[in-house]
DNA sequence: ATGGTAGTAAAACTA
């Protein structure tokens, strides 16, 4: 039998809404089986749906208004749907909204368990935020530890909003002290990585720094001057991550109108 | 240097 190829993506997308032509084209070129999306900013009555199924995909989201909000695209039927942490822990957490839902959906697809994570950005050191932030990535670990298996397949993708090594800022130095590179912030970080996970990206580009997949809309010519950060990932278990045949930054997606400030991360698999 | 832009949704708030 020959090997099929499964083909992952992800992508904040930052406003489902105002980008879904990109979207939509982006999935008729690439076609990939999972397409994981963050910050749809978009309550669910309100969701695109119909678009998405018209391309041929099903789609299973949670938003909330105006703010976060994840959704997983796929070719296959999702199954076993849930959201959010689901650990009783506080999902207020500081002004956080009512609800951690909007930052966590998972399904199984193809066989294999999906997590898609918008996780909380931190906001500023010395807020409420950032604790949160780290007591999620904490919270985020027990999850994987009470309903998967670091022996078993598993994807976990999404805006992590973390990037883990210093070649993975364009100034690890003074960002040492943003949420997104703090090292409190990479610490939480590789305690959930420890529980069993493998960097797709990196495994694929082990001595390549400078690669990014969001650039903030606020530096003018970011892009063009490097100013980016590798925040965005695709991990998975062992087994899983043994069947990776690439990975890659679609940066050209970065230059398109109108774009996102993060672009589409991608990795292939033999399964 | 402590700004800058973009989105939502209707004035700030979030990133």
């Amino acid at each position: 039998m020959p090997d099929a190829v499964l083909k992952v993506a992800t992508y904040n997308v930052n406003s489902v809404r105002a980008r879904l032509e990109l979207v939509l084209e982006w999935l008729r070129r690439e076609a990939p089986d999972i397409l994981c999306l963050q910050e749809t900013k978009v309550q669910d009555k309100d969701f695109p749906e119909e678009p998405f199924r018209e391309a041929g995909y099903h789609v299973v989201f949670r938003g909330r208004k105006a703010h976060a909000g994840v959704a997983i695209v796929s070719q296959e039927k999702p199954l076993e749907v849930a959201f959010g942490l689901d650990d009783g822990g506080p999902s207020a957490g500081s002004g956080e909204g009512k609800s951690d839902e909007a930052r966590l959906v998972r399904a199984v697809i193809r066989g294999i368990p999906v997590v898609n994570t918008y996780v909380p950005q931190g906001r500023s050191l010395d807020s409420l935020h950032f604790r949160y932030k780290l007591e999620w990535l904490a919270r985020l670990r027990a999850l994987f530890e009470q309903h998967y298996s670091p022996q078993e397949p598993l994807l976990w993708m999404g805006d992590f909003n973390v990037a883990p090594e210093p070649m993975d800022v364009h100034n690890p130095k003074r960002l040492k002290k943003h949420v997104d590179f703090h090292p409190e912030a990479r610490a939480a970080l590789e305690r959930v990585r420890e529980w069993g996970f493998v960097d797709v990206f990196r495994l694929h580009h082990p001595d390549e720094p400078g690669q990014y997949t969001f650039w903030d809309y606020r530096a003018r010519e970011a892009l063009e001057r490097g100013l980016g950060w590798r925040v965005d990932h695709i991990w998975t278990t062992e087994p899983l991550a043994r069947k990776a045949t690439r990975a890659w930054i679609d940066v050209e997606a970065r230059r398109a109108e109108r774009p996102s400030d993060h672009t589409f991360l991608v990795a292939e698999f033999a399964t």
